[in-house]
DNA sequence: GGCTATTTTAAACGTGTGTTTGAATTAGGG
DNA sequence: CCCTAATTCAAACACACGTTTAAAATAGCC
């Protein structure tokens, strides 16, 4: 294994558990058991090294995603529903668990990390770099329910990205209390798929005007 | 002005904008035009002052808060909705405007990062230090919606916890977002109401079995 | 006014941070 | 084998952090 994967791997595990800024580089070094300056040297900095983590992982979902919500939209016959729309992010997000252990609950909580952390960062970041992604979603949004103007879209999707990511961000400390208080197994996407008809509910809530 | 209450004003200001991790005891003091060490005499420690911060807005909502949920079960013949149950969440959390400059979208702001900043103080903090809120906001949904099983509403209750507290962190953001957007003016209290179906949908969506 | 307790102040402390340096080591092609 | 380029390494850098100190200033009471 290459020191630049040793080091993506444990940083990724880090950011994810404290945050960006909760995490230094010798926490990050020390558990890839590499020497500090490799950091520097491979990636220039820290915030280099951020964005390389979220790029991996964006480079990976984001061509499943684009195609899974693309077929979706193909017949123009038939619409889709909510549900339809929220499932087609299921299988791409799983995916990442193939691709690395624990991947959809790791870069779920990344995301909300981004989110949060730096200001707007990451915001940027997935509009400036990814920008096929939001637009694939409001096409299919828009498609399986017409009615939703342009304004109010805006906003149930803003509230569907916050349930999702705030959830998956302390979804380890949830999943926790769940098996505790339920007495029962509850993994990443036994979550997902109880988020799925709460947002597909939300965006289709009756507008009030 | 005393000492106690610029240090407090100008901190709640920088931990909603920049997170508790990212606000230095520098930039606060400078902020309140008082001397460094006047946090570490009057508060003990950063933690503290950040209990505190966080404590003078509980200590205003909560009371607020039990009286209008509990004036929701006082009426044991009517069945509230669930618009009812969030919608009475709006007076008490409005009211933190008067109280303050801005109040609601600044405490809705460190609710959020108290959230994901610090590994779970927050939750501790409230589950410990307020557990009214939660007993009686159960208590009301459970009127409203008495189908839904404990575990489900554990989930969509943190779903619901999710996209308010999410909303709210980066309300300042979308709020400017909307604005350009679709010019025209929106505030916070009108995100609230675009949020309350939203996630009233969401609770009552159909269970899925 | 004088004494005590409270508060403010400037300076320093120790620690942890991201980054840089320059020498030592390792790899790889001619 | 040898030379060069790429990589690793220990050490140090400069800076920002939360906290502590002890002297100076202020306030409140007899």
């Amino acid at each position: 294994m290459s020191t630049k994967n040793k080091i993506l791997d444990a940083a990724e595990v880090l950011f994810a558990d404290k945050g960006f800024n909760g995490t230094s580089l010798r926490e990050i070094t020390s558990q890839a058991e590499v020497n500090l300056a490799a950091v520097n040297y491979h990636f220039g900095s820290k915030k280099e090294l951020i964005k390389d983590v979220m790029s991996r992982y964006m480079n990976e979902l984001s061509p499943r995603l684009e195609t899974s919500l693309h077929t979706l939209c193909l017949d123009d016959e038939v619409q889709p529903t909510l549900i339809d729309v929220f499932s087609a992010f299921l299988e791409p997000l799983l995916h990442l668990n193939s691709f690395k252990e624990n991947g959809t609950s790791t870069f779920l909580q990344l995301l909300g990390r981004g989110y949060t952390d730096s200001q707007g960062f990451l915001r940027w970041f997935l509009t400036t770099q990814y920008p096929g992604v939001f637009t694939n979603f409001t096409q299919a949004v828009q498609k399986a329910y017409p009615e939703l103007s342009k304004e109010e879209m805006f906003w149930r999707l803003h509230f569907t990205m916050g349930t999702i990511i705030f959830t998956m961000s302390s979804s380890d400390a949830l999943i926790d209390i769940a098996q505790n208080d339920f007495d029962r197994q509850v993994d990443i996407a036994g979550v997902i798929k109880q988020v799925i008809p709460y947002v597909a509910a939300g965006v289709a809530a009756p507008i009030i005007r």
